[in-house]
Formats: C-alpha cells, sequence, structure tokens
DNA sequence: CTCACGTGCAATGATCGAGTTGCACATGAG
DNA sequence: CTCATGTGCAACTCGATCATTGCACGTGAG
C-alpha cells in the first residue's frame, strides 16, 4: 500500500505539472486552453494531463468536442492521510527505541 | 508556499529512496549499514540520504566514527496537512464553479 | 456547408537523475 | 599501534522524462 504512494509523488513532483495541477484546481480547463496559458506546447500539456489522470489527480469530462480536466481533491487527500499515519508510525517507533537506548 | 511542496515530492517520488526512508522509520542506521541492506552501492546509499537531508526527511546524528540517519515524522506531517488544505480549496471552488453552471 | 479549432499519434532532441567505480582520508576497534 | 571500517569527493555511464515539431483527423461553431 505505501509502495503506491511514489507513482503519486513523482506525478506531483514536477513544478510544471505542480503548476497545472493547481490551474485546474481553481478551474476546469481545456488542454488546448492550458497551453494558451502556459509557456510550453500543447502536447507538453497533454503528456502532463495523461500522467495526473494515472494517479487520478485529474478527471476528465467531454464539453462540446473539448475534453475539459478538473483536479480532483480526494486522491489528494487520501495520500494525506496515508503520510499522517506513517509519521506517526516512525514517531512511536523511534521514540521507543530511544527509550531502550536510555535504559541501559 | 505550495512551490515549497515540489522539492519534498521529488525526494520521496523515487522507490528506492522511499525503501530507504521506510527502513530509517523503523531504525537508525548508517549509510555504510544501509548498503549492506540494499542491493545498492554505498554512493548512491549516501545521495539518497542526501536528498531526504535536504527536504528535512532524515536528520543524522554521530555516534562514534558513524553518522547514524533516522528518519523525521515531523516534516511529512506538514506535507499532509498542506494537502489536506489544498484538496479542500479545490473541493470547495469546483462545487462552487458547478453550481454557478447549474444555475443558468 | 466549411473551415477553424481541438485533439491524437510519432519521432526526435536535450536535460536530469540514479547508480557505478575508483581513490583518498581518518578514526575507532582490537 | 595498526588495520579494518566508515566516510568523502569526483568522473563517468545509462536510462528516464520533459519538451518540441510535424502531420493527420474529426467535429462543432459561424
Amino acid at each position: 500500500m505505501t509502495a503506491s504512494l511514489a507513482p503519486v509523488f513523482a506525478a506531483l513532483a514536477d513544478d510544471t505539472r505542480w503548476a497545472i495541477l493547481a490551474r485546474l484546481g481553481e478551474a476546469p480547463a481545456s488542454a488546448s486552453a492550458l497551453a494558451r496559458e502556459f509557456p510550453i506546447s500543447r502536447q507538453a500539456i497533454v503528456k502532463h494531463l495523461e500522467v495526473l489522470k494515472a494517479s487520478a489527480l485529474v478527471e476528465t469530462e467531454q464539453r462540446g468536442r473539448e475534453l475539459v480536466h478538473r483536479a480532483v481533491g480526494g486522491r489528494l487527500n487520501d495520500v494525506a492521510h496515508e503520510l499522517e499515519r506513517i509519521a506517526e508510525t516512525w514517531e512511536h517507533r523511534l521514540a521507543h527505541i530511544k527509550r531502550l537506548a536510555e535504559a541501559e
């Protein structure tokens, strides 16, 4: 389960991709529309959207002849909760080890 | 602020690095010790530790002549909370837009 | 209807990062 | 003391991926 996190992080790691995702969090948009706003080609935008979609961070909907993409908060929320759980586990375990060391 | 997240994601994105971090979450260890456990060279381990340290995901302590590294839950927790906040913002904003669209 | 506009696929270039190897240094264990 | 062990620095290879360009196709706006 924790292994499934790496792809999501990889999707979020790129600055441009993160910017696109943040932009879609403000309002849905098509790939062509995004290409006009960002200083990169439409194809680059499309590829980023594919990556984001593969990690379920964006969803796509057909509006007329356009494909409108929007950011999905749910997945991000899942990741957040999992991180909290992991962080807590670490703290407990390491505190325990430290206690053992001081008991010598 | 949201821009400061990208480096952390980049640090967490690599499978090997994530595995090292998880390992350090179970118990502290030196770079050489990790190199014995993982199928990669010590130098590779060291580089991963540098990245993790740069994102404040691990801390280092001198024990005798060894450098002992341990995972830090705090930073991960910060990231988790920020992600929750962002996800919530998206949901609100997009729900608002959807409401407007249906009001037509 | 028609053409502008949005999309899809393919090949290529360029940059970045993971991993290796080799060597040098130092310091604590025995 | 001495040598094994842990660490540090540098150069190199190789693969992934970010981005570009060019072309073709379909469909809805006007």
